[in-house]
DNA sequence: TGGCGTTCCGCAAACGGTTTCGTGTTAATA
DNA sequence: TATTAACACGAAACCGTTTGCGGAACGCCA
């Protein structure tokens, strides 16, 4: 069911059935009458495809994040998800898997008119690698660029990111609070933005609260890959009494080694996660946990995205923004003093 | 960078500029290095738009999920991304919510040109209204659809599933050789094709060995909304040395609240979930559990997906196919017997 | 009756490609 | 020398829409 064949059969033009259907008042209201009642008994829709051709707008949004499994992208992606459709819009991800190369390739593939503007997070190797011309390319083709979480300083656009610094210091003066003195950090390699921000706000708290800076309270782990034995040592080698690690998994970790090795949680160790996600949630105890809110941060990066594609927005005069989504602490188990 | 940009720029016929860069044999060698060290300098590529458009091909899957968040569709789901995108295709999500309407919403924006065809699991209402006539309007649009997981009969298409009868009879079988006498069940409502199967499973299984089926030792609980209290209740009433739940959250549910009544796992309990999500990995204790193989899933029924779109099958013979996934009892903590 | 303004509709171009067919040039062959 | 085949390229149709513009028909007024 194409436009020609409903003017066929009503043995009028093309066009006329276009403007017909779109209320052009250049069109007589009976004639509109008998064109959209028959469109609708065949039950015409116009051809998306069609449509983005004509006015170069497709209303698909491309998001590009390194890991579908991870519970904080997935709330990201729903918040995406929800909020674009609300604004007609669809979204088509990929995955980069961590990887530079997959995600040049998907850029590529979707930056020829698939979609209107992207929305990523970047890669664990892209954040090494620190190569960003495929997002320069991008942007130079006039495509519109949101980055979250995951972002960098040296490529310019509209950035949704969490108060990193300040809620891991917040972690570490609650930890104080309530006693402890000997906390440690279970972070990633630095090249993540986000855990060298983590790691500053600890160490920034460890400070001013009078603890003294320890490095080798801070365990370095590779961000895959993870096994259990540099966790154990870790633990066995220092006397702690709280960890804060800048993820879920590593919090977990920490705790199941911890409780193998006959300490309680929290009465002896006491540990604080980032990322709110079901293994927070569930796990034994409940954990203690940085909710960042990745609904909400994918809100406001597809309105960001949204805004940007739709104000057509000429003047270049790149008033590029950062949004901050403030994370909040969520207090369980594994934090409580009995 | 458009095919007429180049065939101006290099005072050639658009169609020239096409077959040079397609490598036709019609064009003379030295025209098309000409043309293609051009294009190449310009970073030309073609919009995918207009191809689409002419060929009434859009190289996009539609995935239409009921919950993101759920492992067991995100699993699913990279399955699908890995497999499509090895076929030169690319991903466009949306998500049911587990709403009936908004499942019929996303596939009819879908539908219009946006998609070569659809791979879906059904969302609980649809399963509980027992409509599909969206499903069956695609279908006559002549646009492919793969159910997988949960699936209806009701529907003719390719499905996916996996066998989960006799893999719940399978698990049922693994707790009486460890000497469980007293076999819980704890399910959701039974209008899901899945839970209905693995019920059956552990029925069958429980006559099967002589224990003799006790509707008492059968939980039955709303899919969402889950609280304590019923399960509480359910363990404190009847005595239970095994729990078999049909997802993971359910039997981590299960464990904790065991646990909180001083029972040990396994010793006094043990428990077997659907699912091998991070929560069975990482749960105190670890989790039996079956893997559903979501991965091989999203890519068997992107292959059927597929095939069936490239094999232009018009002989309408619907030879549809059931592809079933052979699930796996992966043994954790929670069941070895010390 | 001539001129003007409305109303209603069709023509054709445009979006960016692919593809069929036709045509002009050259060289080989009878 | 005339015929023909091979080769290289261009014109135009097509995919399904939208839209500016022109024109026909009509009514109204002077």
């Amino acid at each position: 069911m194409t436009l020609k064949d409903i003017a066929r059969e009503l043995d009028v033009s093309i066009s006329t059935v276009s403007k017909a259907l779109n209320d052009s008042v250049e069109i007589g209201q009976d004639t509109k009458d008998k064109i959209k009642a028959f469109a609708k008994l065949y039950n015409y829709r116009p051809n998306n495809i069609a449509i983005s051709l004509k006015n170069k707008r497709t209303k698909n949004i491309g998001v590009i994040i390194p890991d579908i499994l991870h519970y904080f992208f997935t709330t990201v992606f729903r918040g995406i998800e929800q909020y674009v459709n609300e604004r007609g819009y669809n979204v088509i991800v990929c995955v980069s898997d961590e990887s530079f190369d997959k995600e040049v390739i998907n850029m590529e593939m979707l930056a020829n008119g698939l979609i209107d503007g992207f929305i990523m997070s970047l890669s664990a190797e892209t954040q090494q690698k620190n190569d960003f011309t495929h997002l320069k390319e991008v942007a130079d083709q006039g495509i519109p660029v949101v980055l979250f979480d995951r972002v960098t300083d040296d490529f310019a656009c509209d950035k949704v990111i969490i108060n990193d610094f300040e809620i891991a210091y917040e972690a570490v003066e609650k930890f104080i609070q309530n006693g402890r003195k000997r906390i440690a950090l279970v972070t990633t390699e630095s090249y993540f933005n986000v855990s060298r921000k983590r790691s500053e706000g600890y160490q920034k708290a460890i400070i001013n609260n009078g603890l003294g800076f320890d490095d080798q309270l801070v365990l370095r782990l590779p961000y895959a890959n993870l096994n259990d034995l540099e966790i154990s040592n870790f633990l066995d080698e220092n006397v702690i009494d709280a960890i804060l690690c800048v993820n879920e998994l590593f919090a977990i970790q920490c705790m199941r080694l911890a409780q193998k090795k006959g300490l309680k949680i929290p009465s002896d160790i006491a540990v604080i996660g980032f990322t709110d996600g079901i293994l927070s949630r569930y796990g034994h105890p409940t954990l203690t946990t940085v909710d960042q809110h990745g609904d909400r941060m994918g809100a406001v990066a597809a309105r960001l995205l949204i805004d940007r594609i739709e104000n057509d927005i000429s003047d270049e005069s790149e008033n590029f923004q950062t949004e901050i989504i403030e994370a909040t602490l969520i207090e369980r188990e594994s934090t409580v003093n009995d």
